[in-house]
DNA sequence: CGTGTTTGACCTGCGC
DNA sequence: GCGCAGGTCAAACACG
């Protein structure tokens, strides 16, 4: 990447943080401050702050005009019809205005991300140089789990003229890995792997022990290496979700193939298991299972690391169980975190219907509990639950659960980690990812395009959106774009969590420690794991964040961006899901689950 | 015929 | 060491 692409994103980022505001209000604030600060530069690369520009001048005149009407009536009644009707006038022109900006936000979401794309084909048509981790990140992949190996200092060392470089690139990333490992040397790893369009990824998996390999190259690896091996068996990060879902599996972008079921001890619902098929040495690996209580609710648990780019489609749920893993180990390899202790804040959002409420003692709040210690001894599987299901019976407000969030939902089972991004509306919960198609109800999937209405709960999302533009542009199936918004908001809302950066900065610290700039593809773990996250954080912050002169600056400008996020929901305000999430199938309709209990 | 699924057998780790 | 449970393999089968 050049310098001039760099510059360019940058101000791409730094438009669309200025567009990028909590309100209408913000929205004029913002433009204010951008007439006077020299962002005219920035608009006049672009072509599209002028536009917005305009519209708020003409939302200012409908008030305007608005207070003139008001004044004119005399009758209190006739006059409070009229300032009623003009009200919702004006709010209808003002939903339609900021959908306007909505969609040009967007736009500049698409410029940007095309401008990543042609570095990346650029990249990719390179014969992968050595050179070529450092960029590698900027690849849309997906890296589920994590390596625990011990950072390598002397790698750090050796790396860390490169580091703000590497920060930089890696800020437009949307690398999905959430590893800790830092890095093999580059040179050692290429010139054993030359030809890894796709595997970058791969050999540091076997090396760091990430991978999941079949028992056959287990055994040739025990045979080989004990310490690869015994490695491999302690560390596993697994991310489950949950989910409301109808279909048997859901639908999160990637390809998958049945390999083996079985019916676990204390859910009669046999659990599916699934193999990544995307690439064909790809390890990742997926169970499927229905909750045993509530036959609605889909348990997806994801294990292992994509070596290989995935489905833009893919990325949203990569992204969520990555930060998911990403939380959980480190907070695994840091200090146990107490449910709800860290809950001194309070952030809601309200995402297209999807209430996550963290850190609010009085409702539901997201717990994070990392690896219980016999939890972890049974399963050698630390696992962080995602619940992204509402039971019927609002449980939004037990709190004082201890374990999870959900009641339904047997935890201590699967995960040792609950994360519940309930909606505090069990309509708006009913979340149907199976075949991917998730219904909004009556609104229509073009209701994207009327993002103004829509209540996002804290600053408009970034992240969403540009999952949104990036999918209708790819992928227009509407079910992915809804999966994608539910999940690009699972990851906001896990990594807005206090619990999550306090755990996530330790491991940062402790792990990544500042050296992993090997940039391996999707090495990096959490930092590029919180660079991820720009895009739903307060991407002008990059400007910091690329200064940082290490990896370390990964972790404390991420944080530090997301405490400011934090102080900025304080303005918040929670309005009525302008969205719902409904389910367009039947709840009850469960084919292929008969299919299942056959067996 | 290729691809994906099913399903019984097998392997492995863990607790007793 | 034994049994149990989770996880995986691979032949058989289904489907387009």
């Amino acid at each position: 990447m050049n310098i001039l692409d760099k510059k360019e994103k940058e101000k791409i980022f730094q438009v669309m943080e200025d567009t990028k505001t909590a309100g209408l209000g913000g929205l004029v604030k913002e433009e204010k401050r951008a007439e006077s600060s020299g962002d005219e530069d920035n608009s006049r690369e672009l072509g599209k702050i002028p536009t917005v520009r305009t519209e708020m001048s003409s939302m200012e005149t409908i008030l305007r005009a608005s207070s003139t009407i008001k004044k004119d009536q005399e009758d209190p009644l006739e006059s409070a019809k009229a300032e009623m009707g003009e009200v919702r006038e004006e709010n209808e022109r003002l939903k339609m205005i900021l959908s306007r900006i909505v969609k040009d936000y967007q736009s500049l979401q698409m410029q940007f991300y095309g401008i990543v794309e042609q570095e990346e084909a650029k990249k990719s048509g390179d014969t992968a140089p050595v050179d070529q981790e450092i960029e590698e990140p900027e690849l849309v992949s997906l890296s589920l789990g994590r390596t625990a190996s011990e950072p390598k200092k002397d790698e750090k060392n050796s790396n860390s003229s490169k580091s703000k470089e590497d920060d930089d690139q890696e800020g437009l990333s949307l690398g999905l890995d959430c590893k800790f490992e830092v890095s093999k040397p580059a040179s050692t790893e290429k010139a054993s792997n030359p030809s890894q369009e796709n595997s970058f990824e791969e050999p540091k998996e076997e090396d760091a022990g990430e991978t999941w390999p079949p028992s056959k190259i287990l055994k040739a690896m025990r045979s080989g290496d004990d310490e690869v091996s015994q490695q491999t068996h302690v560390k596993k990060a697994r991310v489950s979700v949950r989910a409301r879902c109808d279909t048997p599996t859901m639908n999160d972008g990637c390809q998958w193939r049945k390999y083996g079921q079985k019916i676990a001890r204390g859910n009669p619902c046999p659990r599916a298991y699934y193999r990544c098929t995307v690439a064909p040495a790809c390890p990742v690996r997926k169970q499927v299972q229905r909750c045993a209580e509530d036959m609605s609710i889909l348990i997806t648990t994801y294990e292992g690391t994509h070596n290989h780019p995935l489905p833009v489609s893919a990325t949203a749920m990569a992204s969520t169980t990555s930060a998911a893993a990403c939380m959980l180990m480190s907070g695994s390899s840091s200090s146990r975190s107490i449910p709800g202790s860290s809950a001194t804040n309070t952030t809601s959002a309200d995402l297209h219907g999807l209430n996550f409420n963290l850190g609010d003692n009085t409702r539901a709040r997201p717990s994070f509990y990392l690896p219980n210690s016999s939890i972890s001894s049974a399963t050698s599987h630390p696992t962080i639950t995602l619940d992204l299901t509402a039971p019927p019976s609002s449980s939004a407000s037990s709190s004082s659960q201890n374990n999870r969030l959900s009641p339904n939902f047997p935890v201590q089972r699967y995960s040792s980690t609950s994360f519940n991004l309930s909606s505090t509306e069990p309509n708006n919960s009913q979340l149907t990812w199976g075949n991917g198609y998730l219904s909004y109800g009556a609104q229509p999937y073009t209701k994207n395009q009327q993002l103004g209405p829509l209540n996002l709960g804290r600053q408009p999302q970034p992240q969403e959106h540009f999952y949104q533009s990036y999918m209708q542009k790819n992928n227009p199936a509407p079910s992915q774009q809804s999966l994608t918004e539910t999940i690009a908001a699972a990851t906001k809302a896990i990594t807005s969590d206090p619990s999550f950066r306090s755990a996530l900065a330790a491991a940062i610290t402790s792990i990544v420690g500042g050296g992993s700039t090997g940039a391996q593809g999707n090495q990096g773990g959490c930092e590029n794991f919180g660079q991820n996250l720009k895009w739903g954080e307060n991407i002008n912050t990059i400007t910091s964040y690329t200064s940082t002169p290490n990896g370390n600056g990964c972790a404390s400008s991420y944080l530090n961006r997301s405490s400011s996020s934090n102080t900025q929901q304080g303005s918040l305000m929670i309005l009525p899901p302008a969205l719902p999430f409904s389910t367009s199938k039947s709840a009850s309709a469960f084919p292929a689950d008969t299919r299942d209990h056959i067996n």
